[in-house]
DNA sequence: ACAATCGATGTTTGCGCTATCATTTGACTT
DNA sequence: AAGTCAAATGATAGCGCAAACATCGATTGT
């Protein structure tokens, strides 16, 4: 039998034999793939040549450890079936792929102690920065932050003290806005649902909550919650719950996310309740169907992709040793009334 | 000012820093961190507390260079924003976690080229598995990764050259049942809208076209495709040009995913159009929506996360050295007949 | 004409870890 | 009691690459 080249049997070829096969040393194979404009024309073009006959692909790991730079952007997100986060994912890929970072995504489960094992993860691979979602960290992974001493960008909400940059927006903001809005409409007897009640969930809540208290029409027995995770089914599980609970009195629903808004809406449908005569709703995140369903569903609207890649572009200018102009960005958001909600008086 | 302890300027703590403090060899340290049970219970406690004292974390880097293990299971799929991929990353990830294999993920764009890049980047890696989608590489990716002798598993669809291993199903007959089971449900005049136009999704339309020609039903006028992303804004403009191009004969619509079929049913709402009474829909990937919009919307459901999970599990059998039972799976997928088409007669 | 300079290339070394092969110790066999 | 063996620990070398420094010849300035 016939010896074909390298079968899989083979070792996969290495810098060295690269510079065997061109006749030149190591290094300047090295340079030919990463400074090419360090090496005469021609050289480059018989290391390149060799490059191919070989089939030759560095390996990361090796250059990693001799140049203690990983080309890695560790990313850590609470949930890949929240498809939330495919927008915040989008952006932060494309511009880590731009600029050839290679982005290592981690899924944390919605959990402080999963996300500390995640991180210590991450940072096993010497990420040369990362971004976290969140402001939940425990305090040994904070601490792991800080000892790695790399740039971290927290996203999806502004914090308090972040760790070091920040973009994100203010969810007790967004809340508390919603609740004016929907009160504008002539909405007298309002009402709360949400899932999973994550830290950004419990601010939305509570921003909808102190609106309401600061004008009177607060009804505590109006805010209905469940730590399970949302989907369109809980949507219409929760909005009959919180029309039993108020005893039908709800003429106004703000659902924590736009997959509660959904299923609630439906599930009027299925009820016969008329959206929005009979009730308003408005749900969370501006999904594309929100705008086509019919009635379309009011909802507050975020830059999710906008803030992949701001998130992303302040951790390559720090790599690039560029300055950063604020560390701390407040992307904003937007409250979206639509003919799920009656128009503002 | 005192120095504090481990700022970040200090260099990360090594094998060797542990070992040093906890007074025994650096190849120990290594053992209470990767075989334990050959470490006698007492050391392995002091060069715990070692560990945990300097905050030490691994330098994968440099493991992977020693051990030539990396832990890495590449994957690669076309697109982040299509949230198809979601369910199949979930299974991905759940059992790659399990087994403390970690993933990284890269977005092909739907470009073979563009795939072959971020395989070659994937490959610098040095994966020891690599998870991708469909069987549209290029010739190079294909050498490239038949040198690499890693196994491989190709995702989404049934292939007839597998490279390796396979799981998915036949987007082919996929098609083909629901032209017969919208005929069955009394459509005579059926039409397809199709966006993206991507191997898979040329394949439904193949099956589809081909039951419609079997059956004398065939009228190619009624097939209307974009290369365009899908998008439910695109399926209200693919419906009403389908509409016009047939000049209203179209009496049932295959779309080529959920999204469209959406774009379809909420355009028809607003043009007065009654589904299925008019006009059957159905759609493709069975997104949870579907089962819950009113008319509900036929769709064909595929277990994406157990495709996921079934492709991990096949690279974890392969890497713990013990044998798959079927190299290629068909995992199958099911016509779900809803409201938007009329009961099967 | 000769030093100074610069661009192009090479040599050496070590990044942090684990594979491999000792070495030591003590328990157990016959 | 000598030999055998296994468990626990250590010493050494090398994985593949790039940083740092060295070398060489060619070009420049005066």
């Amino acid at each position: 039998m016939v010896r074909t080249r390298n079968s899989s049997t083979t070792k996969r070829a290495t810098l060295a034999d690269v510079a065997k096969v061109a006749n030149v040393s190591a290094i300047t194979v090295s340079r030919v793939i990463n400074q090419p404009d360090k090496v005469s024309s021609d050289l480059c073009q018989r290391v390149q040549e060799a490059i191919d006959m070989l089939g030759y692909i560095p390996n990361q790991s090796a250059s990693s450890l001799a140049s203690a730079r990983s080309g890695v952007i560790g990313v850590s997100i609470p949930s890949l079936s929240n498809i939330v986060f495919n927008d915040v994912l989008r952006g932060i890929y494309d511009v880590a792929g731009a600029s050839d970072y290679k982005v290592l995504l981690v899924d944390t489960h919605y959990s402080p102690l999963e996300e500390e094992k995640m991180i210590r993860t991450l940072l096993s691979q010497s990420p040369e920065a990362m971004i976290i979602t969140g402001g939940d960290q425990t305090r040994a992974c904070e601490r792991m932050l800080a000892k790695a001493g790399l740039p971290v960008v927290q996203i999806m909400e502004i914090l308090n003290q972040p760790l070091d940059m920040n973009v994100g927006f203010s969810h007790y903001q967004a809340g508390f806005d919603v609740a004016l809005k929907l009160l504008a409409t002539g909405c007298q007897r309002l009402g709360f649902i949400g899932a999973r009640m994550d830290a950004r969930v419990q601010q939305r809540m509570a921003g909808f909550r102190d609106a309401l208290q600061e004008r009177g029409k607060l009804n505590e027995k109006f805010l209905v919650t469940t730590p399970e995770p949302s989907s369109i089914a809980l949507g219409g599980e929760l909005f009959r719950s919180l029309l039993s609970l108020s005893a039908g009195q709800v003429d106004g629903i703000f659902c924590c996310n736009d997959d509660l808004a959904l299923g609630a809406l439906f599930e009027s449908q299925r009820m016969n309740i008329k959206v929005p005569t009979d009730i308003s709703l408005c749900g969370f995140n501006d999904f594309e169907s929100s705008a086509f369903v019919n009635p379309s569903l009011s909802s507050v609207h975020v830059p999710r992709y906008e803030m992949g890649v701001q998130a992303a572009q302040m951790i390559v200018q720090v790599l690039e040793g560029e300055a950063v102009a604020q560390k701390q960005r407040d992307i904003g958001f937007e409250v979206i009334l639509r003919q799920s909600s009656r128009p503002i008086q």
